[in-house]
DNA sequence: TCTTGACAACTGGTTGGACCAGTTGCACGC
DNA sequence: GCGTGCAACTGGTCCAACCAGTTGTCAAGA
């Protein structure tokens, strides 16, 4: 995504101070250090200690109030799903990989009326986006896993965009996000789905048809295999 | 929520910035004013037109780059779920309550694979909070309708915890953060579903005995309906 | 004429220091 | 013993300067 791999000082100080939290080496309700004192540590200007600080708070990670400390807060309930972003250390906080068949359940949750909507609801233009979307995942390029998997979300922002619904638009994107984050191995995860052109071609008939329940039920069989896959490991 | 009504500057000056973006009012790909400028226009210091940017940074609403300009992203394809937060602004955005049905139709879709979840997966302690919040809604207590949906919005944290997903989790409170946006009149939107006695029961019968599609047919039974009907309107 | 390169004038990134504005807690005086 | 008030914290804001990258211009060269 981003190729600017140039860390900001405010960037190291948030992630550090991230990672504290969500590690749980600094618990709910725990002050965390004066802004003073983490530019001390950090060797670097106060400002840029509040401009990592604002952004924990902006997270949900911390509660600051003048005169008094930055505390932190009870994140499973005050964090959003952007948080979702920080796979890495939520991760490794959960030990094994939870988080992943989390995100792979919600994923099918919402793909499964995301595709009921989209076939309701979908304009004539963005049906076609769709099917021409579809038709690009034609599986006469093999091998080339990467490139599919990049058609393969191409497919379904098409079909996110035909939905209509800017909650689960924004959701995609926190999703998207986090899959980001776990790096390489994310086309791999999808390759059964990738694979699965039968389920998919009636996927796609169904969208443009605008057979609903259709849609619907082979979105299931499309998505929910893999989170549950994900869960069984 | 937050009791603490003193607006910082940086938080002005963020909300300011926001408005222009989510309006439109500045465009995707064009550049925002300097930092030195915006400074200047509200006459606050600079590091507090910082801390705003790096706060739209975050939400993924513009792209900052050093040397050059800060840029608007478009953000219906790079913020993520928290933007929900923004509703006032969202929803002048699209003019109608488009975004309201939005959100409704993500809760209930989330909502029966929460409840399904919960029925498949809740220990006996997280099965025993969710009948006991059940219990708490017990009808005999009626006209106060707000204390009402408090106890609704504890019976939900409760199968929520049940579901033992994190992804619902951080969605869940995103969607609550929106919620909390839309003012006094939350609470007066759920009151079919807090009155449908026999539904509810049903739900919460099923997943106390874990019974996972029952439990998601009601669930679907509760949910639906006031996502369709904010459709309609 | 067209290219090329250096420079000037931007942009954001970081630092230091100072002061204001709240909160907290200890110590002094009653 | 109990208030009360004064430090001594906390975060919030400002000023001023400089570093580091980008961009556009414009003059010197091919």
């Amino acid at each position: 995504m981003s190729t600017d791999a140039r860390p900001t000082v405010s960037a190291t100080v948030h992630d550090r101070l991230r990672a504290e939290i969500l590690s749980g080496r600094l618990g709910v309700g725990d002050p965390i250090p004066s802004e003073r004192a983490l530019a001390e540590q950090h060797s670097v200007n106060r400002h840029a200690v509040r401009e990592a600080v604002k952004r924990l708070q902006q997270a949900g990670l911390v509660a600051v109030s003048q005169g008094g400390a930055t505390v932190v807060r009870d994140w499973r309930r005050t964090a959003g799903l952007d948080l979702l972003g920080s796979w890495p250390l939520l991760a490794a906080d959960s030990g094994d990989g939870v988080i992943l068949r989390d995100a792979l359940e919600m994923r099918a949750s919402i793909g499964i009326d995301v595709v009921r909507r989209c076939a309701q609801r979908a304009g004539a233009v963005e049906r076609a986006e769709v099917a021409v979307r579809a038709a690009a995942l034609a599986p006469d390029v093999v091998g080339d896993l990467e490139g599919t998997h990049e058609r393969y979300i191409a497919f379904w922002d098409a079909v996110i965009d035909g939905a209509d619904n800017l909650a689960y638009r924004l959701a995609y994107n926190s999703l998207i996000g986090a899959v980001g984050e776990i790096g390489a191995g994310a086309a791999h995860l999808f390759a059964r789905e990738m694979a699965d052109v039968t389920t998919f071609e009636a996927l796609t008939t169904a969208v443009v048809e605008g057979d609903a329940e259709a849609a619907a039920r082979a979105a299931d069989a499309l998505l929910s295999p893999t989170a549950n896959e994900a869960g069984a490991a």
